[in-house]
DNA sequence: TACATTGTTGCAAAAACTTGCAATAAGGAG
DNA sequence: CTCCTTATTGCAAGTTTTTGCAACAATGTA
């Protein structure tokens, strides 16, 4: 659990607080290591901490995300799954199965410098998930 | 509304059927030109056709986004809205007020071809949302 | 250690979204 | 025009996600 509370002074440094339900959430994540559905985090939590409830999941996800401790992305279906923040990288999902890959933020750097000088927007450093076929289905088709 | 009986045939050529729902849904969305939730969604198409239900404008929603009728993209909050599909293109999302820009698909064309050939995925052509801080909302950090 | 402040949680109820299934109706065949 | 097939809808009931508010608890201060 200790791994996770190492965020601590990443809140305090901004008012806010780190708490057993935030630390318990986190320690799931950080030990998945892939994206959970809030559902999926709450059952798995709810084993550390029994007295956690599906709101405070939610809640509390949402607020990580806002904080950069955890990355939201969408699935295919277009519900967010969550997942530890690591080093930067995005994902491309198989329109048909599921199948899941990371790409590296290097690929997008340059796309995302571009975007920013010609849009004025900044800090535009989101996860993005992109949608293909991969090769698997390719084959199928 | 025969605006969007234009896209009957590109429906039957795969089988399927264009019904009164889903014109009237698509009416909405040509007619609406940015994005709306199912809720929005279900209360102007229902003024043209009351009898449409709730469960059926998210089942049409779906249905004509896998068709490529219409696309789907992420709000801030992480949930979907649609609009009709028109040219390619994407959008930047301001994290603070939530104000939107479009981006032409050409600047991204390059990174697609780039990921399909490292990647091996193919047919990547979905709609990306990015999120950054917008130029009003910068002035105020 | 006790107190005050205020960020957070739990609860309960609401809203948003999904699913199964019987009934309906779109489009093709005769 | 009528019938047949089967995609699609509506209904009702489920599940998931959100919200408001009172109770709670983490930090700073004395």
């Amino acid at each position: 659990m200790s791994c996770a509370s190492a965020y601590a002074p990443q809140l305090r440094a901004r008012g806010f607080r780190m708490t057993a339900q935030r630390l318990a959430i986190l320690h799931v994540l950080h030990h998945e290591g892939s994206h959970l559905s809030p559902a999926e985090v709450y059952k798995k939590a709810r084993l550390e901490l029994p007295s956690l409830t599906e709101p405070t999941v939610y809640r509390s996800l949402e607020f990580l995300a806002q904080n950069g401790l955890v990355h939201p992305s969408p699935s295919r279906g277009g519900h967010l799954r969550y997942e530890i923040a690591r080093h930067d990288h995005h994902h491309i999902v198989c329109r048909r199965c599921g199948a899941e890959i990371e790409v590296e933020h290097t690929l997008l750097e340059n796309l995302y410098r571009l975007l920013e000088t010609s849009s004025g927007y900044r800090s535009i450093n989101s996860h993005v998930t992109f949608f293909g076929v991969c090769p698997e289905c390719q084959k199928e088709e």
